[in-house]
DNA sequence: GTCTATAAGCAGATAGAC
DNA sequence: GTCTATCTGCTTATAGAC
């Protein structure tokens, strides 16, 4: 039902969604709506964006911190992303809730994830042996290039910026810094 | 006018921004509104819009094929860029009008305007001396990492991300293929 | 062109029966 | 928990006087 809710909202953002569309895309009514969420549609917006820190600590951040090389993480990492994104076709809700007029109410969740994100792509980087400070600016650098493949996406309709975004990222993420 | 709409659509979006909104923000009243853009709200977009590409022809594109080596010229277009997104501070019109719900009414301008853009960058690269597949691909990744670098300021309140991109740019888009 | 007044509908949210 | 009914306020948009 969260899962639901976060297409609609990376659908439509955050404005863009009304409670009427909430009741559409869960089946249910306003009543059962404010039962669950008594405090509207703020609320959830809030449990929406906690689901999904769940998700991307239990797909993405998680499996970072398993076995295997690092590279082979930031495969994983990678193909993951680009799924859940759909190859650029679906937007992020990070994204979204950021650009809503409420932007202000989600500040904290929505700046803990993206550190999180910078966070766990830079613990790659520096078992791979990047020393740290390169390997933050390139943990930086793939959210960024991630966010803004996304939004050239949606502004072109064309998805062969994101799969490049992506292949550029799986080359140079982890690259030894002399080779840059 | 069409500079202050424009300044309440990069704020508000263009679905969290009322025609309240628009009429204190212009000191228009509501008759007056539907005098100028008889179609309503989505016609102010569309002419907001049509106000951004003039803009950018004059402020951006139109300086980038005059005199001046293609450095300066990069130098040149990083300036405007930084001075209009203030540093990160402001967002995007072209990525809130993405993230609409009637995004699909505003496709063919954003399009436009999104390959403009690329292509003024790789017209630069071309003239540096890059081979032209090279520099398409490095214009695409400048306007990736604007719009993202944009998207996590925005979302962790923190502009040092969009300084570091654009110092990055500066050094890196017109650099000898070797070098990269 | 701008004013006042207002339509018609949808927004988010609530009450109370069951 | 979910239903029906409803409230209030705001939304986009229009009509007609000035």
């Amino acid at each position: 039902m969260l899962g639901r809710l976060m297409d609609l909202f990376r659908e439509k953002g955050f404005d863009g969604a009304s409670l009427s569309d909430i009741s559409e895309s869960t089946g249910l009514g306003r009543s059962s709506l404010y039962h669950y969420f008594p405090k509207g549609k703020e609320e959830i917006a809030i449990q929406v964006l906690a689901h999904l820190e769940d998700e991307l600590e239990r797909a993405l951040f998680e499996p970072m911190r398993s076995s295997g090389s690092p590279g082979q993480k930031l495969d994983r990492m990678l193909d993951t992303i680009d799924h859940f994104y759909e190859g650029g076709k679906k937007a992020c809700l990070l994204e979204r809730l950021c650009a809503s007029v409420d932007a202000r109410r989600f500040r904290r969740p929505l700046d803990r994830a993206f550190k999180r994100w910078i966070d766990a792509v830079e613990a790659l980087g520096v078992e791979s042996g990047l020393p740290r400070a390169v390997a933050r600016l390139r943990a930086e650098d793939l959210v960024v290039r991630i966010e803004g493949a996304l939004v050239v996406c949606a502004g072109t309709n064309d998805t062969s910026v994101f799969a490049r975004t992506i292949r550029d990222l799986r080359d140079n993420v982890l690259a030894p810094v002399s080779r840059r």
